[in-house]
DNA sequence: ATGGTCGGTACCCGA
C-alpha cells in the first residue's frame, strides 16, 4: 500500500504532472492539497483515467481545497467545518485497515509577517487551529485506533527540519508557539512522525522551497511542512518513506515536494 | 538587512 500527500498548488495548472506523479509512482492512494479548484472544475475524468476511480474532493474558488484519490474503495467520506470556517481544510475517508485524514493547516502568514497573534489574525488562525483539532483528535479517538493524518501541516517541528533553527526560529513555521503545538498534538495520540522513524533527526530533511528563491539548489533553504502520522497500530506496518525532492526541478513545480508512505497492508 | 515569486483572479489576496 502506498500513500502519497502533495501540496499540489493548483491541480488543474499541474495536472500534467500529477499524471507523471501517478505513473512514476503508482501510489494506491493520492492526497492534494491547495487544489484551488471547485468541485465542478475538478479533472476527473484524467483521473479516474489513470485508475483513482474513487475520489472525495472538497474545493473551493481560488483558496484551499483538498482531494483524496484512490484506487481502492472506502467509505465515510467526511469534511470538517474548523475554526466555525468550511475553508475546505480538514477531509477523511475511512478504508478498512485504516481511517484517513488529510489536513491543510493555515501557514498564519508569510514572508516576514509576524509571529504575533495579537497583531497578526492568520498567525491566530493558525494556533486555534492547531489547538481545535488536538482537542477534536483527543475527544473522538484513542490511540489503539488504526488512523493516518497527512498533508500540509505548515509547520516545522524539528531543528533539521528547517535549513537554520537559530535563524528561523522567529519566522513562521519554525516558532515556539507552533512547534509546541505541532508536538503537542502529536503525543496526544501517540503519533508516529513517519519522518522520524525513518530518517534520524540529527539528518536535514525538507518538503518545500519557497518560491522567492531564484535558484532553490544554491543554498537549499528548505523546510519540512509536509507530515504523515501514524497512531501505534500501524507502526508494524510501516515499510518505507520517501521525499520526492526532484519534483521541485520540474517544470512549472510546486513549492512543495511529494512525500510517499510505503505500507505492508 | 531586505526583498525576493508564485497561482487565481480580477487589478489584489493568500502562500
Amino acid at each position: 500500500m502506498r500513500l502519497l500527500t502533495w501540496n499540489i498548488n493548483s491541480v488543474r495548472l499541474r495536472l500534467p504532472l500529477l499524471e507523471q506523479l501517478a505513473a512514476q509512482t503508482e501510489a494506491d492512494i493520492i492526497c492534494l492539497q491547495e487544489t484551488k479548484c471547485p468541485d465542478e472544475l475538478f479533472p476527473l475524468d484524467a483521473l479516474i483515467a489513470l485508475g483513482y476511480k474513487h475520489i472525495h474532493l472538497w474545493g473551493q474558488k481560488s483558496y484551499n481545497g483538498q482531494a483524496i484519490l484512490s484506487k481502492h474503495p472506502f467509505t465515510l467520506p467526511m469534511t470538517y467545518t474548523r475554526c466555525g470556517q468550511d475553508d475546505c481544510r480538514h477531509i477523511s475517508v475511512k478504508f478498512d485497515a485504516f481511517e484517513l485524514h488529510n489536513l491543510y493547516i493555515p501557514a498564519g502568514g508569510s514572508g516576514g509577517d509576524p509571529p504575533d497573534p495579537q497583531i497578526n489574525p492568520k498567525f491566530q488562525h493558525k494556533l486555534d487551529f492547531v489547538d481545535e483539532m488536538s482537542a477534536w483528535l483527543s475527544d473522538t479517538y484513542t490511540s489503539d485506533t488504526p488512523l493516518i493524518m497527512l498533508g500540509d501541516f505548515n509547520i516545522a517541528p524539528y531543528e533539521n527540519d528547517v535549513w537554520s533553527h537559530k535563524q528561523l526560529l522567529k519566522a513562521i513555521s519554525h516558532t515556539p508557539p507552533e512547534t509546541t503545538r505541532l508536538e503537542a498534538m502529536r503525543t496526544s495520540l501517540n503519533w508516529t512522525d513517519t519522518r522520524a522513524h525513518f530518517i534520524p533527526l540529527d539528518q536535514k530533511s525538507y518538503s518545500w522551497w519557497s518560491y522567492r528563491s531564484p535558484d532553490w539548489t544554491k543554498n537549499n533553504r528548505g523546510r519540512r511542512l509536509d507530515h504523515i502520522w501514524v497512531t501505534p497500530p500501524l507502526t508494524k506496518a510501516l515499510q518505507d518513506f520517501n521525499i520526492l525532492t526532484d519534483y521541485r526541478s520540474a517544470e512549472k513545480p510546486s513549492d512543495h515536494v511529494p512525500v510517499i508512505l510505503d505500507l505492508k497492508i
